[in-house]
RNA sequence: GCCGCCGUAGCUCAGUCCGGUAGAGCGCCCGGCUGUUAACCGGGCGGUCCGGGGUUCGAAUCCCCGCGGCGGCGCCA
């Protein structure tokens, strides 16, 4: 049976009287397919052939050969591909991205963020939520901090790109009840880091009618979703188990088992005792967040942070004020991977705490108005898509995780 | 904002400590090979040694400044 293909090639190996090339299919360019060719006019023809010419063959499956019976070039190189089988550096490899994707990895990579983000959108979807669009351009900090990309001069004010949509999902709410957005969030945060973007796509979550407790079980059930729908997809699975080598069992054991959740003071404690230095109030740095979380084989929340640690819409505790309703998921190994908490609903609270922190509460009217005009207990987290997959395919570096990846430092970009 | 490392062929790097006329592998071009799969074997082409200044008879190599890249801290998802 003669079919017709249609390919970009990727490898070729030419011998005197038989020649074989590796192409990547048009329709399923993450498919890698070996061409035989036998017929000595065909095998000068190949020879001819640059990686990522386009082609179009007949192929005649023989056993387990796909022969070429024609061949036809309907797009040549204009100069040799620039990026070799061989090994590059990171550097190279960003300045290339654009036609590095088209190699063996980055598909693999971008099919799991694929699967990743659809399972999280029809895990919450199904769950109940709304997806929602907030804005990109805003006009005042969400946390207050100095990490905001400044939109240069629209009009007469200055604005800012968005590095959280929370505030505006506490908004939609009284619209929706329970909703979910996913949208780029943008921080010049001044980090070189290998689990750093300047831009990542950001979903995230907030529900009306939801306590502490119940944002904790959200979050625990959107990881596992998204685990799970990796693992149900056969190809992501598959690339997962590639990229992972043998350190599948902690899949499993993620969807077996309840997330454990101790508090800040607990994670102190456990800290001491395997001979940090620190003390209550202290920050978890990047050291003791993977101290911490090298005993567990599973995702842990730490709970109950120092109110002075948190943003300031985070609600304390009634009886012990000094602590809030804020968790952070930490992965084994690795750290952060969603934040989320309950929010403070109470508007003399919020309005103290606003200006207790030295902000203006000119610049969070429309925050308070959700609490002068009737408002109600609500929760939410947020997820960055590219730390999950960063994590999930355990990659060197999160600039994998995206294709065109924007961070602190670089001074040029794709 | 802070700390550390690096810049040599299209790509990955050696040569730098201890100054003396530029190297390898891959890619590319040519030739060989009946089953390869990072094919293999032989040959060839290919260089502003990041830029500028200084020391020296002589600088890829030592010193200063600049530019670019990489890792980490803090901050965060």
């Amino acid at each position: 049976m003669v079919e017709r293909i249609k390919a970009r090639t990727l490898r070729k190996r030419v011998l005197k009287r038989i020649a074989f090339v590796d192409v990547k299919p048009v329709e399923a360019p993450r498919r890698i397919v070996q061409l035989v060719v036998k017929d000595p006019k065909l095998i000068e023809e190949v020879d001819k052939l640059d990686m990522q010419d386009l082609i179009e063959a007949e192929v005649e499956r023989v056993g387990e050969d796909l022969v070429v019976k024609s061949l036809k070039v309907l797009f040549k190189n204009l100069e040799p591909f620039p990026i070799a089988k061989k090994e590059h550096g990171p550097d190279f490899l960003l300045r290339m991205r654009h036609l590095a994707i088209r190699g063996i990895r980055y598909p693999k990579i971008f099919y799991v963020e694929h699967v990743v983000t659809w399972s999280a959108i029809k895990h919450l979807v199904d769950e109940g939520r709304k997806r929602v669009h907030p804005p990109l351009i805003i006009a005042s900090a969400t946390e207050g901090g100095a990490i905001l990309f400044p939109v240069d001069r629209f009009g007469e004010r200055k604005f800012f790109l968005s590095e959280s949509a929370q505030l505006y999902l506490e908004a939609m709410i009284f619209a929706l009840g329970k909703v979910f957005s996913l949208t780029t969030s943008s921080r010049m945060e001044k980090s070189r880091t290998r689990r750093h973007l300047a831009e990542f796509r950001h979903l995230e979550a907030e529900a009306a009618d939801y306590g502490f407790e119940d944002i904790l079980d959200a979050q625990e059930r959107l990881v596992k979703a998204i685990v799970r729908g990796v693992l149900e997809d056969e190809d992501a699975s598959e690339i997962v188990k590639e990229f992972r080598g043998k350190r599948m069992d902690e899949l499993d054991r993620l969807l077996k088992e309840k997330f454990p959740r101790i508090t800040y003071d607990e994670a102190i404690e456990i800290l001491r005792k395997k001979g940090v230095d620190i003390k209550r109030g202290d920050d978890l740095g990047a050291d003791e967040e993977r101290i911490l979380t090298e005993d567990f084989e599973v995702p842990v929340f730490v709970t109950l942070y120092p109110t002075e640690q948190k943003a300031f819409y985070v609600k304390r505790v009634p009886d012990r004020p000094e602590v809030c309703y804020s968790a952070d998921l930490m992965l084994p190994r690795y750290g952060e991977i969603t934040t989320g908490g309950e929010r403070e609903d109470d508007y003399y609270k919020l309005l103290e705490e606003i200006k207790r922190r030295g902000l203006k509460p000119e610049d969070y009217r429309r925050y308070l108005d959700l609490r002068k005009y009737g408002s109600i207990r609500h929760s939410g987290y947020g997820l960055g898509i590219e730390r999950f997959v960063h994590r999930l395919l355990d990659l060197e570096h999160i600039r994998d995780a995206t294709p065109f990846p924007r961070f602190y430092g670089r001074s040029t970009f794709v």
